[in-house]
DNA sequence: GGGTTTGTACTCGGATAGTAGGTGTCCGAGTAACTTCGG
DNA sequence: CCGAAGTTACTCGGACACCTACTATCCGAGTACAAACCC
């Protein structure tokens, strides 16, 4: 059980735009030239960033990607969420009649960490990220 | 990112042994057909509670498995961890020279996760799993 | 009847295979800004 | 000088390949207990 490569990309980039380009478009080429990684992998993750709604697409000359208005609110369980799916990370496979307990437990403690990351926003912490490198 | 179905069936079987035969050794094959899963594969789990300390085989003719002495401290966490391992479901894997901040976060936002599976014992909720069907 | 052999019911571990999902590449299509060129 | 055509620099999306991990099965080996057997 490990949270794809993909969310860590995502949320790199996510850092990377909030803390130095809110309102600037970035290409794809100097995204993943920052980061060191494909530009046609990273474009996958950066189609579902928009597609949840964190950020905007421009395309044509001199476009790229860019935050949307209302930045200032996401939060890492967006990020992830936007990359990863919302679906539980348990479920119970077996068919005993009743509702399953191991379930609700295990679906609890996902829910307290979803909470934590849910109140954490990019945003926050973004400030001592500048350079990145 | 999910839970795999092997900590389904540990979590199950760990609540089964708990709750219907906390000195007798089971073998596969009840506890096999009591989930509706194949014996050579929930072996292989079974395996894994063994080398944990969860569980221990006893193995000839009316062996098994059975829980261990203390079986009443053990934890939601502690079987997870027996099946999917102890490794941080986050690592970031790109190379910027400071310490990562978004894997401090996400590791914090883990750890309230585990916390909540620490504390629930599968003792303490087996009692309404009688049946289990 | 006591000790040895045989049989049985289990666990243990390695080898193998299918499948799904994550990772990564390639390429053609679409789009917006910029450049060029004809009138 | 102005508008239309072409060029460039991007994104978008599908198709494809690779690799890893999960799921699952099969089989031979080892082990403890019980029954049978031999002297």
């Amino acid at each position: 059980m490990k949270y794809s490569q993909a969310t860590d990309y995502a949320l790199h980039v996510m850092f990377y735009l909030v803390a130095t380009a809110p309102d600037n478009p970035v290409s794809v080429q100097q995204l993943a030239e920052k980061l060191g990684v494909s530009q046609t992998y990273l474009s996958k993750m950066l189609t579902k960033l928009v597609k949840a709604g964190l950020i905007q697409s421009m395309s044509g000359a001199n476009g790229g990607y860019r935050l949307r208005r209302n930045w200032e609110d996401i939060s890492f369980l967006d990020v992830i969420h936007a990359i990863e799916g919302t679906a539980s990370l348990f479920e119970c496979g077996l068919d005993h009649g009743s509702e399953c307990l191991i379930q609700q437990v295990v679906t609890e403690a996902e829910h307290q960490m979803e909470q934590y990351l849910k109140n954490k926003k990019i945003h926050e912490l973004a400030g001592q990220f500048k350079g990145m490198d």
